[in-house]
Formats: C-alpha cells, structure tokens, sequence
DNA sequence: TGTGTGCAGCCTGTCGACAATTGTATTCAT
DNA sequence: ATGAATACAATTGTCGACAGGCTGCACACA
C-alpha cells in the first residue's frame, strides 16, 4: 500500500487528468445528473488519491461551463434550461457556418472531403440496416454509432475552416450539448437519410466552392437540430411536471395559507 | 504576525481571486512580456501566500489561453503569432456578426441603442479635441479611453444578442487581443472618424431593422481592424527582427561551418 | 581539449492537516 | 407546541511539506 509513491505504470496520465476524466465519465454517462452535488473528499476517496488533483479537475470543469460552483456548497453538474439550449446552438450556428463559408471560399480537395464522406456513408450503412430489420428506432449502440459520426464530421467540418480556437470552442459546447441528450430519443430511417442528404450537400457544395450555399444548407441544418431538441426538451419538462408535482418547493413551511411569493 | 488567519479586511475576495488578478494585471500592463515564465513560488511570495492559490489562479489564465503550460518547465505568457491574431479576430467576426444580425431582427429599441450611440459620441470628442490640438496622434490616457469605448460598445453590441455564452467567448478573445496590443499605435483623427461612422451606421442599420446591413458593415469593420493589427504586427516583425539578430539561437554549439538545421 | 557523469537547485505534482463558513439538527425557553 | 439560539457535521479555502523530474554546471577522466 505505497502512499506517496506516484504510479507511472498503472496511469501514464496525471492523477489530476485522471480525475477529470472520472467525473466527465460519470457526467456524461448519466450516472450523475444535473444538480448533482460533487464533494471534493468524496471523488477523492474513490479515486484513491488526495483532494488536490480533484479540486483542480472540478475548477476545469467549472471553466467548461459543465459545472457550477456556489460558495460554499460544492460544485453541482449544471442543469441546461430551454435558454441554455437556444444559447448552444447559437454558438454552434455562429461558429460552424463561418467556418464552412471560409472553407468552401479557399481550396479544399478530395484529400479532406473524402473522410467526411466516408462518415456520412457510414450513417447510411446505418439507415439501411435499420430499414432491413423490424425496428423502427436505433437500438442503444447504433445510437452511440450515429453520434460519434455526427461529432466525426463537424469536427473535420470546423477544422476545415482551420481555426484552432474556434475548434477548441466548440468542442466544449458540443460536449455540452452531447451531455444534455443523454434523454435523447433515437431516430427513424426517415430523420436519418435526411440528415445524410444535407451533409452531404455541404460536401458537394464545398466541393463547388459555393460558400453561400454551403452556407445555407449547414444553418438550416443545425437550426432544425436545435428545433429537434428543443421540441424534445419541451416532451420531458412536460412529462416531468405530470410526474413529479413539486419537489422544489419541500422547504414551504407547510403553511398553506401563504399564497405563492 | 499571524501566519494562518486570513485577512478578511483587506482582501475581500479569496486569495485565489486576488492572485488571479495579480498576474492578470502584471500581464496587462506589460511587465511580464510574452514568453516569460511564471514561477509559482515566487508569485506566491509576492502576494504573501501559498502555491495553492497561485496555482489555481495560473491554472484559470492557462484555461483562459492567456498562459502555456509545459510539463515540467511551468507556466509562460503566450506569445501571439501571426496565426493567432487571424483566428481571433475570424472568432469576433463569427460571433459578433452573428449577434448583430439576431439583434436586428428582434426588436431592439433606444433603451438599448442610446447607450451605444453616447459611447460613440464621446469617441467623436475625443476625435475633436486631438483635431484642436497640435498633435498627431492620441496620447497614453487618451489611447486608454478610446480602447475603453470601443471594448464597451462591442460589448453592448454582442449583449444585444441575447447570448450570455457568446459574451463570454467574446469577452476572452477581446481579452487576449487587447493584450497583444500593447504595442499598439494611436490613432489619428481620420482613423477615429472612420470608426465612428462605422459604429454608428451599425446602430442605425439595427435600428431600422436591416440585419443584412449591420452585419456586412460590421463584417467590415471587423476585418479592417484585423488588417490594422496584423500591418502594425508585421512592421514591429520587421524590426525586431532587424534589431537583435538571432537570441533564440544561444544554444548552438559555435559550429560555423554546420548550415542551418 | 572534449566528453561523460554526478550533483545541486529549481520546478511542479501531490499529499495530509487546519481554519472558517454554512447548512442542519437539536435543544431550550416561552 | 413553536420559535429561536446553539452545537454539530460537512465542505471548501488555504497552508506547509515532500517526492520526483528536468536543466545546467562543475568536475573528473580519457
């Protein structure tokens, strides 16, 4: 049980980006839900090392916007209200379309358009096996499959556009905004060949160096995910007020005679 | 000489705040320029504390990309290249672009436009006292009044948006070009003009509700701003260059006769 | 004189401990 | 029984200390 000694063979990482790591992982696989409170001992006890690399792990967080920071009450995973999507997808709109439009106006060839077209083939490859079978929705794993893809080629989208800050930005909201759709429902064959298509034109746009429609094409295409989430944001808030009555209000002294503020 | 009690009247902020700001304005201000590296024990004797808080402080600055971490050789102050100033001012284009036009297609009324248009107003003054006088160009505290009316007026112009993230994005970037604009020259009286009516057919295409003109006129004079800098950033090139020949290569062992690389 | 080796100094990464604060449960007085 | 004061528990902010790595220099040796 060696205490002090670092452990270069079981972590080639720092203790402090192996904790990030943990509590990314337990963020984004849902295991911790928004307004979950984070206790500094606690993550520090589970991952056997000291408070330190913990405390610096939740301040990068805090600065990634996944988590919030109240005085003297730990930290807490972020809940993102309708708002917050709005502002996300701003960001991604903004960002992404400038990107592209600069993309297209300079030379770009097979050598970076083949790999995005390679990605979107595999999320056809998907639809038709989805279509070939009885279901009607992806199963848990062709869901993952999907959005990796989906990441794949924004990221290779952006980085056509070859601006590293701009990159950095919005891998942070996308991760923001992947951490929200845990509740995400899974698409149909229809919503899927959809998507292609419009990814694809972007490509072929690309390709003809028409920024304008390029341009078009990726902002009608993020807004209508933005309107696909928002719908599916506004599903849940309504199932989860019938559940659910008001499990905000339990610190009301119990005086019913007070009307509400 | 209490060693562990805290001060809570002379620092009302937690020291973690106190160091951030510390070295924030040691940045600012020009005495660390770009490249120096930042030792965590003596910044922490400066501000009579411990590592803890200087090293929380650094590692936000990092986060912020105002400082480089290398593994074991500590923190530096970036030094911004060429790239660098193109990709932030690309990121101020995208957003604030982006902003405006949300901006003018929403209702935006005097409330909101007013305030921009006296920012805009004293900027013009400023402009007729340097015609008044004798001089060329502005001096120290009249460059330091100009760059706080522009940062406020752009800084109206992205929360007309609507967008805290996006403010907060921006605020970063403007953040990091203002500090390579140390160097910066002052303007003469022609320049500010040009700013000024720039500014204000940007409120005025906002307030008759044209988005498509807010955005191409402040498209343009974003990237005039852009070009500014990156000549004023060539020229200071040149002639370090020309002035101290070859600092960086101290290390090679006195070999005339090897060619380079 | 050129080269390898060891040492010293500095630096970061990490740790355990302490102080202060805040939310909460308890208890006491009316 | 209820409201207020209080003690407690948990958590964060901060501190000093230690371990390991890297750089650069001096010194010994060929």
């Amino acid at each position: 049980m060696r205490k002090n000694v670092p452990d270069p063979m079981h972590s080639s990482r720092s203790r402090r980006e192996e904790a990030y790591r943990h509590i990314l992982a337990k963020i984004a696989s849902g295991e911790l839900k928004a307004g979950s409170t984070l206790s500094e001992v606690s993550l520090a006890r589970n991952l056997g090392s000291s408070r330190t690399p913990v405390r610096e792990a939740l301040s990068q967080l805090v600065a990634e916007g996944l988590l919030e920071q109240t005085p003297n009450r730990g930290a807490v995973v972020v809940e993102l209200k309708r708002q917050d999507i709005v502002e996300l997808y701003e960001l991604r709109e903004a960002l992404e379309v400038y990107a592209i439009g600069k993309a297209a106006r300079i030379h770009v060839g097979p050598d970076e358009l083949d790999p995005m077209r390679r990605i979107v083939k595999q999320v056809l490859l998907l639809k038709e096996g989805l279509e070939r079978s009885d279901r009607n929705v992806l199963d848990f794993d062709e869901m993952r499959h999907l959005v990796a893809c989906d990441l794949g080629y924004h990221s290779l989208l952006v980085r056509l556009g070859g601006n590293a800050r701009m990159l950095k930005v919005l891998n942070e909201t996308r991760l923001l905004i992947r951490i929200f759709s845990i509740h995400r429902s899974g698409h149909d064959a229809a919503q899927i060949e959809n998507i292609c298509r419009q990814h694809m034109e972007i490509l072929d746009a690309v390709a003809d160096r028409d920024a304008e429609r390029a341009m078009h094409i990726l902002s009608a295409h993020i807004r209508a995910s933005r309107q696909e989430r928002l719908d599916e944001y506004d599903r849940w808030q309504r199932e989860s007020s019938l559940r659910s009555a008001f499990p905000a209000f339990l610190d009301v002294p119990s005086d019913l005679s007070r009307s509400a503020d």
